[in-house]
DNA sequence: AGTTTTGGTGAAGATTTGGTGAAGATGGTT
DNA sequence: AACCATCTTCACCAAATCTTCACCAAAACT
C-alpha cells in the first residue's frame, strides 16, 4: 500500500481527502503543521507529500526547499483560489509534481496522486536499501523477506537502516529501546545485536551488513 | 508453476541454483551461454530470468539489452565477487531488476527470486476483502455469514477492517470506543479482541487474520 | 609473548506482556 | 428492584522477551 503525506492546517480538509485516498486503497498520515510532517519524513516510508500552502508555522516553499535538499520525493501543492498563480509558479520552481486549487475536487485529487505515482513507478528506481521499513506494520522486510523481530529489535535495526554508514554507541542504542529511564547494562546492547544478525544470517548466510566499532558500538553498511 | 531461466556457464553453479530452486517449487531451464537462452526466450513462457555476467559467447550486457528490447522479464544478475561494480551498475541502468554476488547463498537467491515474483504477482489482483462492513446496521459480514457483535466490538472490529495491515495502538482502539474522554485500562482493549476472535472463530476457526504486536497493539491482515 | 580489555556466544533467570475465564460495574429496561 | 447486555477490571497462567552471567575468542596494549 503506498503512503500519503498530508499537511493541512484545516482538519475538515485534511480528513475529507484522507478518507477519499483512503477509500482508494493509499494510506495516509496528516499534520497540521510543515515541521511536524518534515520530521515525520525523516523516519517514514512516504510515497507523495500533498502540501497546502498556507501554513501556520512555515511556508509551503520552505517545506518543500527543505524537502528537495533531501528527496525526489512526489510534491503535490494545495492552494487557495485566491493565492496568486505566481507563488504557485515559484513552487513549481521549485520542484513541485503538480498542484490543486480548493475547493478540492475528490476525483481530481486522486487522479493527481495517481498520475504522480503511476509516473514514479515506472522510473527506475536508483539503487534502494535491501532493508524496507514498514513502520505502520512494526516489520522489517530485508531482500523481500520478512523479519520476525522482537520490539527491542525492531527499534534498533530501524535506527541502523534509518541512519547508515555511521557509528551508535550502545548508550545511545539502549536508550531507544527504553520508553522512560531504565537502567541497565550497556552489555544488553551485544545480546540484541547477536539476535538480530542470526535473523540476517537465517536469510542470508554470509550477510556481514552490521558492523561493529570496538569501544564503540554498532553501524550498519550498505 | 513459475519457470525461472538460468544461465550461467559453470555446470555446477547452475545445477546447484536449479536445485535450490526447484526444492522451492520453481521450475528451472539451464543455458551455459546466451544465445541459446535468447533463443529459448523468443518461443517459451519464462518468468525470471538468472543471468551471469560472465559468459562464453555473448556478455550480460548484451544479453540483457536484448531481453529489454522486448519484453519487461524480472532480470537478476549473478555476478563474481571481484567483478567491478561499474559493470554491475551499467547492468542496473539498462534495467536488470537485481543482482547476487558469487558465492552463492541458497537462500538469497530465492529470496531474490521470490521478491521479483511476488512484485510481479500482486499487481494484478485487487483482492477483495472477505470482510464487508453494513454501518447503517451496524453489521459486519464475514466470509458472507452475519457476525453478532456488541456495539464496542462493532467499533473496533470496523476501524481494523477499514485500515488493514497496519498496526493501531490499543490506546487509539480505546479512543474509537468512547464518544468522550473517559478514563479506563488499556487492557480492556485485550478482552474485545478476545471476544472478536471468538466470534470470528465461529465461524472459521483457524482464521488468524487478527494479529497483535506485542507493546502496541492489534492489526487485520487481509 | 603475556596481560588486559572488548566483543561473541549460549543459556539461565527475571521481567514484561498477552490470553483467559470469571467476577464486578454500569446503564438501560421492564 | 431485578434483569439484561455490555463494558471493565481482576487474578492467574503461559509465552515472549529482556537482561544478566559465565566463558571463550579476538583485539589492543605492555
Amino acid at each position: 500500500m503506498q503512503h500519503i503525506l498530508i499537511v493541512e492546517d484545516d482538519r475538515t480538509i485534511a480528513e475529507s481527502i484522507a478518507f477519499i485516498l483512503e477509500k482508494d486503497s493509499f494510506s495516509c498520515q496528516w499534520f497540521d503543521n510543515g515541521h511536524g510532517a518534515l520530521d515525520y519524513l525523516e523516519n517514514n516510508n512516504v510515497d507523495l507529500m500533498l502540501l497546502d500552502v498556507g501554513l501556520p508555522d512555515i511556508s509551503g516553499f520552505d517545506v518543500l526547499r527543505k524537502v528537495r535538499a533531501k528527496s525526489e520525493l512526489p510534491v503535490v501543492i494545495i492552494s487557495a483560489r485566491d493565492d496568486e498563480a505566481d507563488q504557485v509558479l515559484g513552487l513549481e520552481g521549485l520542484g513541485a509534481n503538480g498542484y490543486i486549487t480548493k475547493p478540492l475536487s475528490p476525483r481530481l485529487v486522486v487522479a493527481h496522486v495517481r498520475a504522480q505515482l503511476r509516473h514514479l513507478r515506472t522510473e527506475p528506481k536508483p539503487q534502494q536499501s535491501e532493508f524496507s521499513i514498514n513502520e505502520a506494520m512494526q516489520k522489517i522486510l530485508f531482500v523481500g523477506q520478512e523479519l520476525v523481530l522482537t520490539p527491542a529489535e525492531f527499534k534498533i535495526l530501524s535506527h541502523l537502516v534509518k541512519h547508515p554508514n555511521r557509528a551508535h554507541s550502545r548508550e545511545y542504542l539502549l536508550s531507544i529501546i527504553w520508553d522512560r529511564p531504565h537502567g541497565s547494562d550497556v552489555k544488553t546492547i551485544n545480546t540484541h545485536i547477536k539476535s538480530i544478525r542470526k535473523r540476517l544470517h537465517e536469510i542470508d548466510d554470509k550477510n556481514e551488513c552490521i558492523e561493529t566499532h570496538r569501544g564503540i558500538g554498532y553501524s550498519l553498511i550498505e
